[in-house]
DNA sequence: AGGAACGTAGCACGGCCGTGCTATAAAACG
DNA sequence: CGTTTTATAGCACGGCCGTGCTACGTTCCT
C-alpha cells in the first residue's frame, strides 16, 4: 500500500476519530474497532500506530490537553490587565463548535482519570496548567489594584468558576450560551476590582 | 430461600453495590456481573429486582441525586441570611467520606449522561433543583442587602462556584480539604455582601 | 394441606472486546 | 534489481458482557 500520508499525521487523524466517537457514542465505545472504521481504518493497521488501547486514549487525551494549554499560552498583545484577563478567560471556555467538542471529551476523560492512573497523571497536567494560569492573571489583577490581595484565595474561586462554567455548559448547553458564560466571566473580574476597592 | 429483607432494602443494597464498584474500579465496570458479586447475589437474583441493567444504573443514579436533593431541603433552623447560606452550601460540599463518594459516582454518572438520555433526565433533575436552591439563596441575601440585585448573574456564579469546586474535590482531593473548600464558599460569600454595599 | 407467588441460583447464547499473529503489497534502500 | 522496512488487512483466541430461560426451594395465601 502506499504510504500516502506521515505518520504523525495519522496519529493525529486517528485521535480525531477517538473524539469524534467518544461524542457522538461516549467513552465506553471508543473501542480499537469502533475507532479503526470511524478513521476508515483496520484494526490491524490502528495497531501499527498504536500498539495498545490505553496508548491511543492516552494519546487522545494529550492533544485536547495541549489545545487547552496552547490557549492558555496566547497571552501575547493586550497589555491592559482588565481586558488580557478576559481575553485569556473567555479563549478558555466552549464557545464555539470546536471547543464545546473538546470540552465534553475533556469532561469524559476526567471522570475515567479517577480510575485511570496514566489519564489521571494528564489530567493533573492539565488542571497544573489551568490553575497556573489562573493564579497569573489574578496576580497581575491584584497588582494593578483590580482584584484583592489574597492571590491564593481569588485563583480558587476564579479556576473553580472557570471550571464549574465549563461543565455547566456541557451538561446544558440550551442554558448556556456564548454570551452567558462570557458574562459570567466578566461579571467575576468586575466584581474582583469592587471587592478590592472596597474591602481589602 | 427465606425472604431476610424487604426488596425496597435490596433494591437499596444493590445501589449502593453500584456505587462502591464504580467508585473502586469506574462506571465502565459497573456491570450486572460485577455488581451481583459485590452485593454477594448471584446475576440471576439481580434481575429478579432490575430487569436491566440500565434500570439499575438509572436507580442508582436516583439515590444519589436524591441525597444531593434532600441536603438541599434541609434548611430549617438558622435564620441569619448569611449564616443560613453558608450552612446549606457548604453542606452540599464534599466535606466528608461520604459526600466525597457522592460526588465522585456524581461526576462519573454526569460524564456519561452526556450520550445516555435516561440519565440525562435525571442529572438535568439534579441540576435544576441545585440551581433553584442557588436561586433562592442568592435571592434571599439580596433581599437581606447581602448580596447584589442581579439575582440570575450571582446565581449563575454561584452555582458555577459550587459545582466547580466538586469538580476540583473530585480530581484532587489532596489539595482541596474540607476547610479550603468551605473557606472558598465563605469567601463567595463575604465577596457577595461588599459588591451590594459598594457597585449596587 | 396444597397450590400460587416469590426469591435465588445457574446456564447458555450471541455479541463486542483487546490483542497476538500471519499475510501481502507498496515503498525505501542498497 | 533484490531485499528490507513499512503500511495495511484480516483472522482467531480468550474474555467479559447483557439477557433470556429453566430449576428449585421458600413463603404465603386460601
Amino acid at each position: 500500500m502506499p504510504r500516502v500520508v506521515d505518520p504523525a499525521q495519522r496519529r493525529q487523524d486517528l485521535a480525531a476519530a477517538v473524539l469524534r466517537v467518544i461524542r457522538r457514542d461516549g467513552l465506553e465505545h471508543a473501542s480499537v474497532r469502533n475507532v479503526a472504521q470511524e478513521a476508515g481504518l483496520s484494526m490491524g493497521s490502528l495497531r501499527h500506530y498504536f500498539t495498545s488501547q490505553s496508548e491511543l486514549m492516552a494519546f487522545a487525551f494529550e492533544t485536547v490537553i495541549e489545545r487547552i494549554q496552547a490557549r492558555l499560552g496566547d497571552l501575547t498583545g493586550e497589555r491592559d490587565p482588565r481586558r488580557r484577563a478576559e481575553t485569556i478567560l473567555v479563549e478558555l471556555l466552549p464557545l464555539d463548535a470546536d471547543r464545546r467538542a473538546e470540552n465534553e471529551v475533556w469532561l469524559a476523560f476526567t471522570a475515567r482519570a479517577a480510575v485511570d492512573p496514566t489519564l489521571r497523571a494528564l489530567r493533573d497536567e492539565g488542571y497544573d496548567a489551568l490553575r497556573d494560569g489562573c493564579r497569573a492573571i489574578v496576580a497581575e489583577l491584584s497588582e494593578a489594584g483590580l482584584a484583592p490581595t489574597d492571590v491564593p484565595a481569588e485563583t480558587e474561586r476564579l479556576h473553580a468558576l472557570l471550571d464549574g462554567l465549563a461543565v455547566h455548559a456541557a451538561m446544558r448547553p440550551d442554558l448556556h450560551t456564548a454570551e452567558s458564560l462570557a458574562a459570567a466571566i466578566s461579571r467575576h473580574l468586575d466584581a474582583l476590582a469592587v471587592e478590592r476597592s472596597r474591602g481589602d
